[in-house]
RNA sequence: GCGAGAGUGGCGAAACCGGUAUACGCACGAGACUUAAAAUCUCGCGGUUGAUGAAACCUUACGGGUUCAAGUCCCGUCUCUCGCACCA
């Protein structure tokens, strides 16, 4: 018999949002708050993905747990809205893209809302809405006023398939994170916004952050911090010298050539007449390579000769310096030292120029560079001492000569924010007739998209927008004349702040009212996947930071507990693509097993953060449980055993079950959580009678995971208020406390009995039935008894030999 | 190459601070109910040996170690997943 889902899901969704049920009044400090808040979606033509119910079913349970607790909970849903296929639907279809999101946003709210989620509609955003993106725009004008945006000529990621520049973290084996379209480096006008004056703040602030290790890595190794030291290389017979950054200085003795990037701005200036023509050859061929053909082509060290010496200043010596393109120009100084003795790439560029090598560590470097710690050696004064001495040593003489000095660099580089797309913020700002940039005045926000015929980008890299009508591209500010800025801000942008919105979605006066923010932020729990682990999860973290700095947000980071959810695959185990067949849809399931069957199942199918493959009848089991359970309400035998006298058949089992569906879902263990609650139905079938608050106890439990059935089952069992309303169940100490406890008896390690006796049962008493214990009698036979361990209420370990 | 994580039955997985390895579910098998099937309920279910039973031995990727006791801690090896990748 299977319980009537259809209907009773219909129902209740029906109900809770007429009655808007899930409201949340974020201007009622009166109870301890609680931010719970999922990774908006791009509501794709695609709709929903079977993946995407699993981490909002994660927040979801939570919420409604931390609800019955006595939180005020804030669990809001939103649209991240502008983006690329938008566009190029819209150019395919000649159609504006808005009207392809907003069908799409439609179809996405359907969809989950028939998956029963609490969110508070009345918070509901998207990131193309005009009164939502003035704030985009208005923080960017913060950022300009701040000197943190600024225009560059710098050499930027053009795709030329998408049309459009990206940012370095959206370049992925020099082709586009979207599409995989190839990338190539030019020189083009962009925004850039200046993350990396808060590199280090963002490396720093990740200590206290209750994130996944592997993101905090990720962020890390993406800020890149490494600390060395920068020395000064002075030109043989010239006044010009360079800076290189190490962070091997101990390894200068060993030094015996230097190499410039071809960006360098040195090396047209050192050149010599003889080497001109090589050199000028050389960098106009790596200025076209692209970053793709540059990683294709299997890390050869090419390079030329400049015709000039440099001194070495650590003992004055003469070495030539090289240009070559194995050193990139946006790091560090865009120089280097080589010590082909003990680095790899130095290595491999000496043998193929056939350079000379000093070795200064004692080791082998007949095949490779030795590049491990050991003793130095032809190193004047740090002779015999570690890497660690060496470095401390050779830094110190540095710094006297005046000649080094110890730098922190980071990998991090700036965050180019234009891009050449129509279907994104405009950027508020106008260029003038005498060539100077102008931010729009704040109460002209926002500058909203204009009209147009046709989206599509210009092949020489020129926005859609340049083509947008007059009335939009001229304007004037000041009695100036000028034009708008006819780039757009990348997607980031609007993701980057929403948790700030949600708080506050209709302020016309302010990002949000402060007192709000106050009291709501940060966010408690954040959920969503990890592809967002560095890009988001950084920019986000950036503009908060600066937010912070100018007085808008009260904390400085914005999410304090973060958690991604694993892919769901496919049942074959692969992941889950169109081309392999295996997608599975959730509106299919919702009609074969309903809302509640899906989002059990995708609990109770593994950890939260695994991977987990599909599994159609892991998805009929969880069905099956459901129905089991309503049976226990709805079949006339069955729920005749519910009673209002507490036999105490069900004492342990109940309140083990609340303790652990409590910790487990606050620590988002939720398969072990139902796998309990299996444990405690299958104990109220073998129960002869079942003490209706306890059964009423699961109910709640229930409900936060499958919520239709639950509220369904809870107005069975008599009441008026909703599920949600109720006060979350408590358990009993004392009821865990067995009388009597079942110990292993084991002969060296090894279990032999398991024996029954009362809790207090002292040590010594344990000790004698032990050794008195038959079946440890035939194992201890003829053997000498050399130590008896007893661990109360676990285990008493007998040695013998 | 560097960084992070993982490896437990036929399968998804559990095991708190080192203390009965395999909870819970799936699949499978048996029984009950039924004219029958489905559904449901009950029971069984790591491996080897053993006709059965009793029982013994083995078992948490592999090899060592620490410990009365190791899936858990330490050292080494292998495999897989994710991320970064000429960052000097």
């Amino acid at each position: 018999m299977s319980y009537d889902f259809k209907t009773i899901e219909r129902k209740w969704r029906a109900y809770w949002e007429s009655h808007d049920s899930y409201h949340c009044d974020t201007h009622d400090f009166s109870k301890p708050k609680y931010y719970a808040l999922d990774m908006f979606p791009y509501p794709s033509g695609q709709g929903l993905h079977v993946g995407h119910p699993e981490g909002y079913t994660a927040t979801d349970i939570v919420c409604r747990m931390k609800r019955m607790q006595g939180y005020n909970v804030l669990h809001p849903m939103g649209w991240d809205a502008f983006g690329l296929p938008a566009e190029q639907f819209a150019i395919a279809n000649n159609q504006h893209p808005e009207i392809f999101t907003r069908k799409n946003i439609k179809n996405f709210k359907n969809q989950i809302q028939s998956l029963g989620f609490s969110y508070d509609w009345s918070k509901e955003l998207a990131t193309i809405d005009p009164k939502y993106y003035k704030w985009t725009q208005w923080i960017f004008l913060q950022l300009y006023k701040n000197d943190l945006a600024y225009v560059s000529d710098v050499p930027v990621n053009y795709c030329p398939e998408l049309g459009t520049v990206l940012a370095n973290e959206e370049v992925i084996d020099g082709k586009s994170e979207r599409g995989g379209y190839p990338v190539i480096r030019m020189p083009m006008r962009q925004w850039v916004l200046k993350i990396t004056k808060y590199a280090e703040r963002l490396e720093q602030d990740l200590e206290g952050l209750d994130w996944p290790k592997s993101t905090i890595e990720m962020q890390k190794n993406w800020i890149g911090r490494s600390e060395g030291v920068q020395i000064n290389f002075q030109i043989v017979g010239s006044p010009a010298s360079f800076d290189v950054f190490t962070t091997r200085v101990d390894t200068l003795f060993g030094c015996t050539y230097c190499v410039l990037a071809p960006e360098h701005p040195l090396v047209k200036k050192l050149v010599s007449n003889e080497q001109k023509e090589a050199v000028e050859a050389y960098v106009e061929t790596a200025a076209k390579k692209s970053d793709l053909l540059r990683t294709s082509l299997e890390k050869e060290k090419t390079g030329v000769y400049l015709g000039v010496e440099a001194i070495n200043p650590i003992n004055g010596k003469p070495i030539p310096v090289y240009v070559g393109d194995y050193v990139l120009g946006s790091y560090g100084s865009g120089a280097v030292m080589a010590v082909p003795a003990h680095d790899e790439r130095d290595y491999q560029f000496a043998k193929k120029h056939s350079l000379p090598m000093i070795q200064v560590l004692e080791g082998d470097i007949s095949e490779n560079a030795f590049v491990d710690d050991a003793k130095h050696i032809n190193s004047d004064f740090a002779d015999g001492l570690d890497i660690a001495g060496a470095k401390e040593a050779i830094t110190r003489k540095l710094i006297e000569l005046g000649k080094g000095q110890r730098v922190v660099n980071y990998k991090l580089r700036d965050w180019i924010f234009s891009r050449q797309r129509y279907w994104g913020e405009p950027i508020p700002m106008v260029s003038l007739e005498d060539g100077s940039e102008c931010a729009v005045p704040e109460d002209q926000l926002p500058v909203t998209l204009p009209e147009m015929d046709n989206y599509q980008p210009s092949k020489d890299g020129k926005p859609p927008l340049s083509k947008a009508p007059k009335e939009w591209l001229n304007v004037e500010i000041d009695g100036k004349k000028g034009t708008r800025e006819t780039n757009t801000m990348p997607q980031w942008a609007g993701s980057s702040w929403y948790y700030l919105r949600y708080l506050d979605p209709n302020n016309d006066q302010a990002i949000a009212d402060p007192e709000v923010l106050k009291h709501w932020l940060p966010v408690d729990l954040y959920i969503g996947g990890s592809e967002h682990a560095v890009l988001h999860l950084l920019y986000a973290r950036f503009w908060h930071k600066f937010l912070y700095d100018i007085g808008v947000v009260p904390c400085k980071e914005p999410f304090k507990k973060l958690f991604h959810q694993g892919m769901i695959l496919g049942a074959n185990g692969e992941k889950m693509s169109k081309s392999r067949g295996n997608v599975v849809n959730p509106d299919d399931i919702i009609q074969s097993h309903g809302a509640d069957a899906l989002r059990l199942f995708e609990m109770f199918a593994g950890p939260l953060e695994e991977m987990k493959p599909w599994s159609p009848t892991g998805l009929d089991g969880a069905k099956r449980f459901l129905d089991r359970v309503y049976r226990l309400i709805d079949d006339p035998e069955l729920s005749s055993k519910l009673v209002g006298v507490n036999s105490g058949e069900l004492d342990y089992s109940y309140n083990f079950l609340v303790k652990k569906a409590t910790n487990d879902f606050e620590s988002l263990s939720f398969n072990t959580a139902i796998a309990q609650m299996m444990v405690f139905i299958n104990d109220c079938y073998k129960a002869k009678s079942i003490y209706k608050p306890y059964f009423e106890g699961f109910v709640q439990i229930l409900g936060c995971l499958c919520p239709f059935v639950g509220e369904e089952m809870w107005q069975k069992l008599g009441h008026e208020k909703l599920l949600h309303e109720s006060r979350w169940p408590s358990y009993d100490e004392s009821k865990l406390q067995l009388s009597t406890i079942k110990i292993a008896l084991a002969v060296n390690g090894k279990t032999r009995d398991v024996i029954e006796i009362p809790t207090d049962c002292p040590k010594e008493e344990i000790e004698k039935l032990a050794l008195a214990n038959e079946k440890i009698l035939s194992f201890t036979a003829g053997k000498q008894i050399k130590k008896v361990i007893v661990v109360p209420g676990k285990i008493v370990n007998i040695v013998a030999i």
